[in-house]
Parts: C-alpha cells; structure tokens; sequence
RNA sequence: GUGGUCGUAGAUCAAUGGUAGAUCUCCAGAUUGUGAUUCUGGCUGUUGCGGGUUCGAGUCCCGUCGAUCACCCCA
C-alpha cells in the first residue's frame, strides 16, 4: 500500500478512466461546434469576493478559499458562470451578440463526497449572452437534449424537467408575499420533493403560505401555460418537445435564475440531475456593478454524474468502448529481430510516424515472441519486422494474421493506405 | 460540519484473539524470427497510518487518513 493517497473528494485518472474522460470531452465538444458554440476557457482562481457577491458570505463554507502569499482573499472556482460573467463584462463590445459560449473546466467544492459528488468535477458550462428573446432558452434546451443523445441516450433514459422562474414570481404577487420571504419560499419548492409534507406545510405558514395552495397552484400549470409558449413552439418545431415535461417544481437554489429553469433527469437510475441551467438576465449587471447589462443564459453538465449513468448504460457503454479501443491502440508495432538492424528500425519508426501513423516499439532488445506479445497489448493493428533482410521488411496483420513482403521505400505509403481501411473488412471479406 | 458501514499482495477477496492465504494480474522459463492455450518457477504485505488492551491483535478499544451511504448543502 502507497504511503500517500489521494487527498479527499480528489480522483486519479489511470488510462482506461482517462479515455472515458476524453470521450465525454470529446461528445460536449462536438455536439457545442455543431451548435455554434466557441471554446473559452476562464481562470480557475478567483477573489473570494466574487463568489460572495453572488451568492453571499454562507457559500465560503463551500468554498477551497485561502489567503495567498500577497494577502489576497482566492478561491478554487466552485463554478464557473461568475468568471463568465466577469469575462463577459470586461469585453462584451469586442464580441457580436450572442455570444453563444462554452467551457470544460475543473471546479471545487468543499463539501463531503457521496454518490455523484466529489471534491473536484469537471464541469461543461454553455451560455448564450446577449439575447433576451426565449429562442435562447429553447436553443439550450435543445442543445442539452442533443448532449444527451450524442451518448447514446433516448427517450426512454432521460427527460427535461421545465420550469420558468416568472410563475412563481406571478404567484407570489398575487399572494403579495413580502420581498424578503421568496428566498426562502424558492428553496421550500425545491426541496418539496424530497422533505415530507407536513415539515413542508409548516415551513409555507411560516411565510403565509400553506401546502394547499402550492399545490392547487402546480395542478393549474401545464404545457399549455401562456409562459411556455416560445418554447413549445420552437422545440415543437425542433421535434423536441416530446422529451420536455412541465414541472413548476424545478426552480433551481439560488435566486439569480429570472426566467426559464430547467434539468436533465435520467428516468431509470434516480440519480441527482445530470446537469441543469436557465436565464439569469441580472447577472452580470449585479457582478459588475451595473457597468454593464447582458441578458444570458445557460446550462451546466458535470462529469460525475453523468459517468455514474454511462456506466449503468449498456448501450452507452458499447459506444465508451468503441472510442476506448481507438484510444488506447496503435497503429504499427515495430519488431526488431535482428537487433544489428536497429539503426534501420528507428529510421522506420521515424518514417512511419512522420507519415501520421502511430507507432511503437520496444525500447531495448527483446525476444521475437517478446516483441510479438508487446505488439499485441499495444493494440497494434499491423507488426513491422526489421530484420537481417532488411531493407525487405516483413509486415504481418495483426487481426487476420496475413503477411505480405514490403520493400522499405514503399513501406508508409503501403501502411498509411491499409490503416485507412475499415478494421474488420478483411474478416468479412 | 454530523452519523452508519468499510480499509488485508498490483486487483478481487479469505483467515474462531493463536504460523497472513487463495485466485487473477504481473515477471521469468519451457519457446534464440511470430501473438493464443498449457505447463513450471517467481515477486509484491510493517494487514491504510498512529496509539492502547492482551502472554499473543488482521481480528477488541481510541485517534487519524481514506472509501462508501445518508443528513446538511447542491451554485
């Protein structure tokens, strides 16, 4: 056993985990190019203060925060759509609007690791700045279904849970709640799921409120709803709408979300929401002191647990696999059977790999079989032998085993042509 | 931050308070120009770490560090 471990909520990435990584990397950034989307990428310190502003003193709890070396107040980025919006403030008039953004990105969190939750997660934020219409929000919403499908998932496996802030605010003033109590009221709703009914009835009459009217006023909402209508229609269009469920009981924690608010739940395993977001027009205009106003929105993605159902999911799993095998595989294995013929061989090595293949081979003299057995778990496609023929070099298939006799000259461009053929048409042919 | 469960070889796991083991992996050989299988041999442990009880602790107790589940929180 090492004497060191890794430090709490921390995670080691060994190969075959990193390959699952690169490939969910891989699909958030394909599916955000085919969108329009562009990459960014913000600082992962920030001043305490910032995250305060936003969300006030309790979240320093929360928070990976010190004093640095010069004495300045820094946090580890717990999320990041307040450096957005600081990025955002500071040069928003060198961009066209929308800015339709995204960022993969590692955040921290200081809190007690449990099932899909860690102490670090890679978070993939996509934001639209600059358009107030509801088409952003049907655009998001449509992109984070496509996220979801670009894995393999269907109907069957996940649904979007749709809510928009503005009801509740409607609600509210019919009821004329105070101002100071709809914090609070925002974070009875959602957590009315989860708490028992009746702990939930008391915290309502507390503010006025009672769990009657709550839910007499969820069972007058529906997808008929004059509030949803932007949506409906543009996700309708989309042939979408059939994976959004209305659900006023989405309302997402804190208070910054103004508009639209919506999650991504899978409906098979019970995990907490894959990944959620909405509008938040005030944003940027309250972290830059009302320097400047941008209507925005966006969605947030974590790996956790979105891994957490990839693993429970077969089919996902088949298309992990898929890109695994790719990754983890090379192309050509060297062998070097006459070790007098090395100089040759690293000649080749290098040959092969400037042509854009790629290539492996043992670092230091090895058994024929040795090289053989190397070349299989280095998942190599063809074996190259140099050997006392040279430069007759002997090129052996490593899936159906073929051999065929090359001349050195034409060895890459013969190899960079079969490699560039479908693995498996030899064994159907 | 609070509480439950857990921590033994690289991995998965055994071991009544009494000699720390099995399987797989890995390494070497059988096999000095061809991958599999098989066979033979071999490596790795202060039983997470630190204390305590005991003639004796992997086992019981305390602390600590991790893991896991739940609470809290979930931006």
């Amino acid at each position: 056993m090492a004497a060191f471990q890794t430090v709490k909520g921390f995670r080691d990435f060994f190969p075959e985990d990193c390959a699952l990584r690169n490939y969910i990397f891989a699909q958030w950034r394909k599916t955000a190019c085919r969108y329009g989307f562009v990459e960014y990428e913000g600082a992962v310190i920030e001043q305490t203060a910032l995250y305060k502003k936003k969300s006030g003193d309790e979240i320093t709890g929360q928070l990976f925060c010190f004093e640095d070396k010069g004495g300045r107040e820094v946090a580890l980025r717990p999320e990041v759509t307040p450096t957005l919006a600081r990025m955002a403030a500071a040069r928003q008039r060198d961009y066209r609007k929308p800015m339709k953004w995204f960022q993969i990105g590692s955040c921290f969190r200081y809190e007690e690791p449990q099932r899909g939750r860690t102490r670090e997660f890679v978070q993939f934020n996509v934001d639209i700045l600059g358009e107030a219409a509801q088409a952003a929000d049907a655009e998001l919403v449509a992109f984070s279904i496509d996220v979801m499908r670009s894995f393999g998932f269907g109907p069957e496996e996940f649904i979007i849970r749709l809510s928009d802030r503005r009801l509740w605010t409607q609600f509210l003033d019919a009821e004329k709640i105070a101002e100071e109590h709809r914090a609070t009221f925002l974070q009875i709703i959602d957590k009315m799921e989860r708490a028992p009914k009746e702990a939930t009835d008391t915290k309502l009459k507390a503010i006025g409120l009672s769990l009657q009217q709550v839910q007499d006023f969820i069972a007058s909402v529906d997808e008929n709803s004059a509030v949803f209508a932007p949506l409906r229609q543009n996700l309708t269009a989309r042939g979408l709408w059939n994976y959004v469920k209305i659900d006023p009981g989405i309302v997402r924690g804190l208070a910054y979300y103004t508009g639209t608010v919506f999650e991504v739940f899978d409906l098979k395993h019970n995990l907490r929401a894959i990944a959620g977001g909405g509008r938040y027009d005030n944003l940027v205009s309250l972290l830059s002191d009302g320097n400047v106003d941008l209507p925005a929105c966006g969605f947030a993605m974590g790996d956790v647990v979105l891994t957490e159902l990839i693993n429970r999911s077969p089919d996902a799993l088949e298309n992990v696999a898929a890109w695994t095998r790719e990754a983890l595989s090379n192309d050509v294995y060297i062998v070097v059977a006459d070790e007098t013929k090395r100089t040759e061989a690293l000649q080749t090595v290098t040959a092969l790999r400037k042509a854009g293949l790629r290539v492996d081979f043992s670092l230091t003299a090895q058994k024929v079989g040795k090289q053989f057995q190397a070349a299989e778990a280095a998942k190599a496609r063809f074996a190259v032998v140099i050997g006392a023929e040279y430069p007759l070099i002997t090129v052996k298939n490593l899936i159906n085993r073929e051999q065929q006799e090359l001349q050195a000259e034409v060895l890459a461009a013969k190899l960079v042509e079969q490699v560039s053929q479908p693995v498996y048409t030899a064994l159907i042919a």
